[in-house]
DNA sequence: AACCTTTCTTAATCTACATTAAGTGCTTTT
DNA sequence: AAAAGCACTTAATGTAGATTAAGAAAGGTT
């Protein structure tokens, strides 16, 4: 549990108590690789920490083509943020790509938690701070730069992932199809 | 003052001392259309509330290119919220489109107020996971329609801005060159 | 090992959108 | 009122990336 604990730390302090009633919120539990933590239609109940291994969430458009909405890795955050928030059903899938460690927080905790220890409230306050930013600037980036680059700033950021992940889905994350990134990639490897 | 006080009422009561409090940490100023706000390269020393008119916010690629990231109407916020939240240089320029009234709540005062109302933790963390869940639906809308739909949802959520800001600029904020938009709007027409 | 399924590659063709360029009508400036 | 500057349009041409279709690798499963 030592790793959730930075992660805090990082943020606010918290007295060992604070630390103990925190721990005390959250379940640990192992999951195979794809596994499927959420499914579309579902409420999202509960924001998972990655302890060790790779999820990824993503929606299934008209029934048919996947895209990749983000992948968290050791020490990531994920859940349906819209869902999560608002407790209505979501369209994205979370899944779980390779055996992997995972801590749940359930709402429900985490609301008695933002009692219990005020600074929580800043501390995930913060955490959706880094994701609204990190957004945004994928978002621009989408506007602004050509596929190439975008792999480039993926790689930059997910370097780890390069090559755990299957190829496809980093096609999708970036925002092409897979044929196109293979021929891409071949590009590069020339250079 | 009126209307940022309904706003907060939407998700934390306030009482009227803290109404007061908060009030008085605020400066409402009116601005002319192309008044900047705020500089790419410069620290974002405030948020903006908008109590009428219009603010866009936009980066310029290489010292060439516009791309529109958001517009604020009256009842929005706006801010670089990379570099509000880091206080480091951005990469925004924050722009009036036309007269406004707006309310500046500067970073060290929201830090004060952070302090003073905890409670105001909360509507700011609200406001952001809104802005977060909005972000990652644009990204998805992005990755999956292509411009005319991403158009309609353009019109759906910023109906009122349709005829108010030019069409280069909403041709912008959905991705496209102003040359296709105005193809696109022409055969939009026909139909 | 043999089979099946999924991922990755290659290549031809196609299309949504970009680029370039020219022209039209506005507003703003002088 | 002319000049200048923007915003918008139209049209020709160009291209990044999609689509389709096929085969080659690479796992998984029995």
């Amino acid at each position: 549990m030592a790793l959730i604990l930075e992660n805090i730390a990082k943020h606010v302090s918290l007295t060992p108590e604070e630390q103990a009633l925190f721990l005390s919120k959250l379940e640990t539990q192992t999951y195979k690789a794809k596994t499927i933590l959420l499914n579309a239609g579902e409420i999202c109940k509960h924001s998972y920490f990655v302890n060790s291994g790779i999820l990824r969430s993503f929606n299934i458009n008209d029934n048919i083509v996947e895209h990749v909405l983000a992948f968290a890795c050791e020490g990531w955050w994920m859940s349906d943020m819209y869902s999560y928030f608002s407790q209505k059903p979501g369209q994205l899938f979370i899944e779980v790509l390779e055996e992997s460690e995972v801590i749940s927080l359930s709402k429900e905790n985490q609301e008695q938690l933002f009692l219990e220890i005020p600074k929580l409230e800043r501390f995930f306050r913060i955490l959706i701070e880094n994701s609204l930013v990190a957004n945004q600037q994928r978002l621009m980036d989408n506007l602004s730069l050509p596929a190439e680059e975008r792999f480039e700033k993926f790689c930059a950021k997910y370097g780890t992932l390069v090559h755990k992940v299957p190829q496809k889905q980093i096609a999708s994350f970036i925002g092409v199809t897979p044929e196109f990134f293979s021929k891409m990639k071949a590009r590069l490897l020339k250079k």
